[in-house]
DNA sequence: GAAATTTAGTCAACATGGCTGACATAAAAA
DNA sequence: TTTTTATGTCAGCCATGTTGACTAAATTTC
């Protein structure tokens, strides 16, 4: 191409221009879905002195029973320190419970207890709800559309863990589990 | 080593199992894309010693010149106290100029500078990136899936920004601005 | 068996970005 | 004239991210 990346800024509306609104759009319509996404478990969360930490750290570990928390540091990619803080204060108040493993017993193996069960299924009902109304409302031609994105949107590092080409429902992780990377620590 | 799909309390697969599967995806599919699309941006906000919140209000400064505070803290749905803390930031290092309203001279309109544009430009190019790279991969009509979808998700008072049936690209709002409701503030 | 690595926890200090409450000011609207 | 609106400011609190430094236990490696 003659004009590689030099014409940023030009004026005329061309196809680019067309691009650059479309892609803006998709920037902000994220931006309002994940605001309001979140908006009604923070609410519920801050009424019993949680907050979405422990919203993430309760999801994922009643999606992945007896998950090491080395595994839920690297889905959260936060620090061990800011996920010890939560986490003291999940297991302190009796969400989670942590089982020393029985290979490595270095490793705690996180479950949540019945009343994590509980706050997790209340916290979610919310988001559940939603999605299903946005879910039906679209179709499943376009859910399979909106998988397909999202699918394209994340790092490939995490994108193993959805199988986007299948149809929806068809188990989430069919290929097997995770890629032998090392995660990059400090 | 615990697999992560184990079977939690699966007794009976139904359709009712297989949509609570496809809403759970979802939900971690936002996290995982969000995640990511806000990553690279924050990282070079805080080389500059800015955050997410900053972003936030340069980019919608940027597609929205002239915009009065009131109608930003509608979109970003935070106090006042909150933005005015980052506006002030933005104004005295000068990436964002108030322009008092001439019709009505209580409003401050805000506009980036050229500074602030460039910023803008920055942050975004990454994202930009992200989401055309998605959007080609996954197909126009995958697009439209996505953005029907995201449309659902948010809550309805928003949705007037974007339109949703008629094709990509079409310039977000051809239905004029937004409804007459008052905002609730405390 | 000794040394290195892995997993996990802890303490301290700091920054960002939400929040509330209280109060001030100027201008428009009633 | 009074009230409402738009904006700003100060002060303090909380949640959640960060770094750095250190401890401890268990496994793996030499």
């Amino acid at each position: 191409m003659a004009d590689i990346k030099s014409m940023k800024n030009s004026h005329f509306l061309s196809e680019e221009d067309l691009r650059e609104e479309d892609l803006r759009q998709a920037i902000e319509m994220l931006f309002f879905a994940y605001r309001d996404f979140t908006g009604e478990p923070d609410s519920m969360l801050a009424e019993i002195g949680l907050g979405r930490a422990h919203h993430r750290a309760v999801y994922f570990v009643g999606r992945n029973a007896g998950i090491p928390v080395t595994e839920l540091l690297a889905i959260l990619k936060i620090t061990k320190q800011s996920l010890s803080r939560v986490l003291s204060q999940l297991i302190a108040e009796g969400y989670i419970e942590q089982r020393t493993g029985v290979e490595d017993r270095r490793k705690r193996h996180l479950h949540l207890t019945a009343k994590g069960i509980e706050l997790e299924h209340q916290l979610t009902a919310n988001q559940r709800q939603r999605i299903a109304k946005a879910y039906k409302d679209a179709g499943p031609e376009a859910v399979r559309g909106f998988r397909h994105v999202l699918h394209g949107i994340m790092d490939s590092e995490d994108q193993w863990r959805f199988d986007v080409d299948g149809n929806v429902g068809s188990g989430g992780n069919g290929g097997g589990g995770p890629p032998a990377t090392k995660a990059t620590r400090r």
